[in-house]
DNA sequence: AAGTTTCAGTCAACCGGTTTCCCTGGACGG
DNA sequence: CCGTCCAGGGAAACCGGTTGACTGAAACTT
């Protein structure tokens, strides 16, 4: 026989335990404040089972103001990075009793619809914003507003509400390992400008690029996007008024597309990889094991960034603000056959 | 000064226009049976833009039964082939009153807990499932009960809620092209077995060899990643016995990553593209054009798919229900530089 | 002119929870 | 033996919308 085609409610529970709506209610929510026999809570308990009640989320938003929902809002969803960013909020939203939504934010403009559709709406407690950047049209709103949130991977100077990895670490993981190959001329291809990771990514590579006493360690900036990082790569690949050999004999970029687009750019220049330039992406995801060559990456903790954000968002919902939170696992260098030591300055075929 | 800290309610509404709650709520509703005077409409309409008014998704649910949100149920967020449908679905849902909320399968678990979490907490209208597959236990699930769903991209035989694209189309038009090019032997790279489009492709796929007269047209299934299609393209490669020459000349895969792992397996068995192996994929996403060689593809109408999914379970909901529906958009060849004519047989170097 | 429609809106019940305050009965102290 | 106290639980007032029954006035009928 089916199911019971209708749904049980709060009260049927009650009925079922034979108890009240208020006993019910206090018992499922697991409140402190208590004063529940323990014969009585295990009815409560094995009635909810028994009719496989699941309270009505629109009923409980609006007697206790609280969704028990959470709304990641992430700039592109093509982008890889931000789809395990999302799988880790989603576990640990879930573990703490919260359903993670998750909502596209292209540039701005959806953002402010999202922020009308769930919160203004009251479909979400709370907000998880991966996708900010100066000038972003949600930061406007947010000040204006109550509505907990934090912000993570790209951060906002001051808010106090930041979740971020050790990206600086990750450049100074790249570049040990492409200095250890024997490289001296390295280049970044960094994000756009603002953007805050792109940037701290660059002025890391900068400083331990001076640190290491590199020949050379030029910076260009592109999108995240493969179109980005090709261009960036031919900028870089240039050869010098006069000269015939690129710059640089390694790139280092800053997202796993960037790293797609300047590999396919430095083949159209006629070099070889690793041969002739080394690569080195950040964020290790499985496309890059079967690219061609496989690609050496930075490995980031892009999983334990979500778990983190969703963490200190609850805390800021339930009134513990935490501040700024950097996740403590480390970049990982995962070795491809992506970089190699350098060509000898004299032996070009 | 900052904004009205407060949510505007309904009741603010209607005083704010001098009418009564019922009124507004018809107003804003833009109900058919309203009795109405313009003048009234514009005044309350007025006065809900003034306090930016915005309803309580809870009380609306609680009241009226309806959440005006729906859910999309993808298989794989990072296969960016269920971005593009999702961002169909998000859009078109925005232009008919509906939120679209976004939840990842991965492999059935998920589908009860989004279950759970969206329909029996009545967070949704309807689910979009785009992750159906024989036995999956969603479908058990929907069938004790009554929520308006329907299935794309993966269709459910008989269940008359599929909406699919001419996937049989996209077999034909990729076989042309190799077949133009002078390609008598061409391998095939399924997907799993049970899921629907893997399986009409492959049925159009052997059909129209057969249609053509070509010599050989062999198949092998893979996951629709990089590893599955690495895998079938070194058995679709393998020389027959006593052969040295792979016994095709040409693979068309069923996903963006098999031809991407295809590619890479082509290369390791040494072997060119396009000049020993043409590959066509399917689905037409930017990694493709960045690939090397750049990767032909047979575009289908995902963004379309979203959209008619949307509609038709809009439909549903309203109980208007469409039946199958098929995208009319035709699959595209989009023409890059892994294809080529077959090399002379004996013409090997 | 009185009765009937139609029009334009209002009233109030209800949706399914949460929460505050109050009630009750038994244990306990004096 | 009676008053107090408190653990255990219940009654009822919300939360913010929707909806159908109902009403008062204006416009038609005849």
């Amino acid at each position: 026989m089916p199911e019971q085609p209708v749904r049980a409610r709060l009260v049927d529970v009650a009925h079922a335990a034979g108890v009240s709506k208020a006993t019910v209610s206090k018992v499922l929510n697991g409140r402190e404040d208590l004063m529940v026999r323990p014969e009585t809570r295990r009815r409560v308990h094995e009635a909810a089972e028994a009719l496989g009640y699941r309270p009505h989320s629109g009923a409980r938003a609006l007697a206790g103001a609280s969704t028990h929902a959470l709304a990641l809002l992430i700039p592109a969803l093509d982008n890889p990075t931000y789809v395990t960013i999302a799988r880790g909020a989603y576990q640990r939203a879930r573990e703490l009793g919260y359903l993670s939504l998750l909502a596209e934010d292209f540039d701005g403009q959806e953002a402010d619809d999202s922020f009308n559709d769930l919160v203004q709406e009251s479909r979400v407690d709370g907000l998880l914003i991966a996708s900010a950047r100066p000038g972003h049209p949600l930061l406007e709103t947010l000040s204006h507003s109550r509505v907990p949130h934090v912000f993570l991977n790209r951060s906002v100077e001051g808010s106090g509400r930041n979740v971020t990895m050790d990206v600086a670490r990750s450049s100074v993981t790249a570049l040990d390992h492409l200095y250890g190959l024997g490289h001296r001329s390295v280049g970044h291809i960094a994000g756009p400008a603002g953007i805050t990771p792109s940037e701290v990514r660059k002025e890391a590579f900068l400083h331990h690029a001076g640190a290491l006493g590199l020949d050379a360690a030029p910076v260009a900036s592109g999108d995240f996007t493969e179109d980005g990082g090709g261009a960036a790569a031919r900028e870089l690949l240039r050869p010098a008024a006069g000269g015939t050999r690129p710059p640089v004999t390694a790139l280092y970029t800053s997202s796993l597309a960037q790293a797609i687009g300047a590999m396919a750019a430095i083949r159209e220049l006629g070099l070889r990889i690793p041969e002739d330039i080394s690569v080195v992406g950040n964020d290790d995801l499985p496309v890059a094991a079967h690219l061609h060559p496989p690609l050496t990456t930075v490995a980031m903790p892009l999983y334990e960034l979500g778990t983190a954000a969703v963490d200190a968002l609850v805390a800021t919902i339930e009134n513990r603000p935490t501040g700024d939170v950097v996740v403590p696992t480390e970049p990982r260098l995962v070795l491809r056959g992506s970089t190699a030591g350098p060509a000898e300055p004299g032996g070009t075929p």
